[in-house]
DNA sequence: AGCACGCCGACT
DNA sequence: GTCGGCGTGCTC
């Protein structure tokens, strides 16, 4: 039997399968998806059996044999193998970079020189000096060592441990192994016949009670413990338990264990809540489409506090009835405790949470709940969507025009757009949620294919309890100025924080700065520190005060004097939520303001730690960037502000304006949710914009038909699909002349392909509409040099049967073929979130 | 990605 | 005359 195998090197040569034969014992544990250890070259390899087969075309003589198969249950399904296989055409990667990107980080593999006793060892032995026969020992002992373990033990024998390897005393081998340690604890295993402890405790003398006490409690407790708990319980020490395993009452040894980030805490068990007559329905619509296995996608509007997670929490509850599998995708910064706690309380341990705040090993074993069948429902960010489940009943995800479910690097994948294909491999649904839906999923509810819209809409209007929306003043600060207001606050959100205040109510404030970096500029010259590497100024960096690049990691120490004028008028620029800090000091005496942005919250656990501090009304305003206007419910929060609605809306971005709607909204949502009424602010140079105006009433639809009419228009997104390409190369000449080279080769494909698809379009005449295709530059990219190397990019934009991917990847290879030692590198980012 | 093979400059 | 620079090509 023969497998093919996709080995561990992400480069263009390595990119396809090779053929390794299975070794007759290997037989029953190598399936489609295992991870195996492979010879490849000089070395041995990690790879993924995408395929078994009988036969092999290759040359017999060539072929070389699997080595070890890496896991007792494949870590990846037939399903997912195949799903590697789609994302390596759609997004342009290779295809083990897409596997891998399906596994957890533990399970990367790590290569390490092990070192061996060789075939010559018995020949030194004789001869040789007391360093080489300790060395010898040592590895004998060990059976196998790492080389860094090795020199550690014998430092300075370097050179030595060389000679031996060549005179064969040593063999060098390669160890593969996981990027994981195994947590293991030493555990009691009780003797089948319990009774024998009864002899033991007779043996013992009378002054062992302690060690009596141990086995009395073995006797009644007849199962497997670890030591830690039984130390715990009965307060002995692990000496008395030591002696009894020594004497062989009962054996003591370690196993692997699970850790539970979870553990210890108890969930109290939620029973569902009865639904709205708004909820009853879209639960029963959802509910439906699972129980007759119809692959149906559903975009689920709900305004904030309509109970869409009770949906959700019913909808999966009918999925696991069916004996089907449920995935829940929130972005990173709403997988708080509380949002854990409801899923932990509905279905207990049937739940795997993963999130990036696990360790390495902590993410492996919830990880591997879901591969030991132990799970039913798998909560997590973005890559939870890989999770390997065989029987995908519901995939929902919540708040799904966050751009958080976009991977920024390699594979470049959406979410959002793998939710979709891997529901339809299960025949499962697919529930999209979201108060403010992108605009690509509401124009999907819109457009039809094949009689019907490709998603479905369902709506929540109502507010749970009829609590009303909160309102929504907005504040121009063109006219603040005019009236002599020079602070960030205007005198209507000045009013209103003292009012909260006086009333013992909480404030949350955003600052909304995406785009803003804290830079260093010079007030007398203008000069502003940029990375020598990169196009781009470096930020500054409170903590340590060093000016660092995002980029690279260039790193300088904060300067006093401008390097450019030597004057000493230097100051940081957009140190947005300080300088807001500091003002809030000066306005509001006292005030207790806890301050959230990157500089706060790094340390682990520093998030949470903050806003527990918050409920527990240990402060008066909370003041954040992006992350404060996301899933948090304070009951005594009746205020929000926003400092500055617009500097996102200046943005060079044709999303800015969604992403400001989205923002507002989201952030008005965070007032009012209890039973006190909210109001919140927003202070604005541009009242009058429509992402603005909407968001003040409340009002999706108006946004949305606004800017899907300007999209229209201009032919962006939804209406047309963006591929973004980057070039980049050290030498400013080559890389424009390459990039140039490029995009004409890819005009000539889309011309080609274009002119078949539609002469076969007015043919048919059944597709919605003629397939278009345009390559827009190539320029200079907006951060035009990273790294030491120049960059220039193109848009691709194609709406219809157009296979983009396809043939940008075909326009790559022929590039690739035809100067293959220029070392011009190209990245494709599909369905793109920024177009820099 | 590694690693070996292979063809041209600065040294014993 | 060699040692070694990294360009090119291969890995079942």
């Amino acid at each position: 039997m023969y497998a093919k195998v996709i080995v561990d090197v992400p480069a263009k040569q390595t990119n396809r399968a090779f053929d390794y034969v299975v070794p007759l014992p290997l037989r029953k544990w190598v399936e489609v998806g295992s991870r195996v250890g492979v010879p490849f070259g000089p070395r041995v390899l990690q790879g993924f059996v995408v395929e078994l087969q009988e036969e092999s075309s290759v040359d017999p003589k060539r072929v070389k044999a699997i080595q070890h198969v890496m896991d007792v249950v494949p870590p990846l399904t037939p399903e997912l193998v195949g799903l590697g296989r789609w994302m390596s055409g759609m997004y342009l990667c290779h295809e083990v970079t897409a596997l891998q990107a399906m596994l957890p980080g533990a399970l990367k593999a790590k290569y390490e020189r092990g070192i061996q006793i060789g075939d010559h060892a018995g020949e030194q032995a004789r001869t040789a000096l007391p360093d080489v026969l300790d060395i010898l020992e040592f590895v004998r002992l060990k059976g196998t060592v790492g080389m860094e373990a090795l020199m550690e033990r014998f430092p300075n024998e370097g050179l030595l441990v060389k000679q031996l390897i060549e005179s064969g005393a040593l063999s060098e081998v390669q160890i593969v192994k996981d990027r994981m340690n195994t947590k293991k604890a030493l555990t009691i295993f009780p003797p089948e016949q319990i009774g024998v402890l009864e002899d033991a405790v007779q043996e013992l003398s009378v002054r062992a009670v302690k060690q009596k006490e141990v086995l009395r409690f073995l006797m009644d407790h007849p199962v497997p413990i670890r030591l830690a708990e039984l130390m715990d319980k009965l307060q002995v020490g692990a000496g008395t338990v030591k002696s009894l395993s020594d004497k062989g009452w009962f054996e003591l040894r370690e196993v692997e264990v699970g850790r539970d980030p979870y553990a210890g805490r108890t969930f109290l068990r939620t029973k569902p809540l009865p639904l709205t007559d708004e909820q009853d329905h879209v639960f029963q619509e959802i509910q439906s489409a699972v129980a007759a296995h119809r692959h149906e996608v559903f975009l689920l509007q709900g305004v904030t506090g309509s109970g869409k997670t009770e949906v959700y929490l019913q909808s999966i509850q009918e999925c696991l009835d069916q004996g089907r599998e449920a995935i829940v995708l929130v972005p990173e910064i709403s997988l708080t405790p509380q949002m854990v706690e409801r899923f932990k309380g509905r279905f207990g341990d049937l739940v795997a949470v993963l999130h990036s705040r696990l360790s390495n090993g902590e993410r492996y074993d919830e990880w591997r709940k879901i591969t030991r069948r132990q799970v039913k429902v798998v909560i997590g960010a973005r890559s939870a969507i890989f999770a390997p489940f065989t029987r995908i009943g519901l995939i929902i995800i919540d708040e799904e025009h966050e751009s958080s479910y976009k991977q920024e690097e390699s594979p470049k994948y959406h979410a959002r757009e793998i939710a979709v294909q891997r529901a339809l491999q299960h025949q499962a649904v697919v529930v999209l949620g979201s108060a403010t839906p992108s605009l690509e999923s509401i124009q999907r509810t819109r457009s039809y294919r094949g009689g019907k819209p490709s998603y479905r809409l369902l709506l929540m209007q109502q507010r749970v309890a009829g609590r009303p929306m909160p309102k929504v003043h907005i504040v121009d600060m063109r006219e603040e100025l005019k009236g002599g207001n020079r602070s960030m606050f205007s005198r209507p959100l000045y009013k209103a924080i003292e009012e909260r205040l006086h009333k013992k109510e909480q404030t949350v404030l955003l600052l909304n700065r995406r785009g803003y970096a804290t830079f260093v500029m010079c007030r007398t010259c203008g000069f502003v520190s940029t990375c020598p590497h990169c196009d781009i100024s470096l930020t500054y960096h409170q903590s340590s005060r060093m000016l660092r690049c995002h980029y690279c990691g260039y790193a300088e120490r904060e300067v006093s004097q401008c390097p450019s004028c030597s004057s000493e008028h230097i100051r940081h620029f957009g140190t947005g939520t300080q300088r807001v800090e500091e003002e809030l000091g000066k306005l509001f005496p006292g005030i207790r303001v806890i301050r959230m942005d990157v500089d706060t919250t790094t340390e682990k656990g520093s998030h949470e730690k903050w806003l527990t501090m918050f409920r527990e009304k240990q402060a008066d305003v909370l003041l954040g960037t992006q992350m404060v206007a996301k899933g948090l419910d304070f009951p005594d929060v009746t205020l929000v502000g926003v400092i500055a609605a617009d500097t996102v809306l200046n943005l060079p971005d044709f999303r800015s304006a969604e992403r400001t709607f989205q923002l507002l909204t989201q952030v008005a949502g965070r007032a009012g949710r209890h039973e006190k009424l909210g109001e919140v602010f927003v202070q604005t140079y541009t009242p009058e914009h429509y992402s603005v105006q909407c968001a003040s009433r409340h009002d999706f639809g108006g946004f949305a038909n606004h800017e899907l009419d300007i999209r229209a228009t201009l032919g962006y997104p939804p209406f047309q699909r963006l591929i973004l390409i980057t070039f980049s190369h050290e030498e400013l000449p080559l890389l424009v002349k390459s990039a140039e080279a490029f995009v004409t080769r890819l005009k000539e494909l889309a011309a080609d392909q274009l002119r078949s698809e539609n002469d076969l379009f007015s043919a048919v005449e059944q597709t919605p509409e003629p397939a278009h295709m345009e390559v827009l530059g190539p320029v200079a990219s907006p951060i035009s040099r990273i790294k030491d190397r120049y960059r220039f990019q193109c848009v691709v934009k194609y709406r219809g049967n157009v296979q983009a991917s396809q043939l940008i990847g075909s326009a790559v290879s022929w590039f690739e073929e035809r100067s293959s030692k220029e070392k011009l590198q190209i990245s494709v980012d599909v369905d793109p979130q920024y177009l820099m």
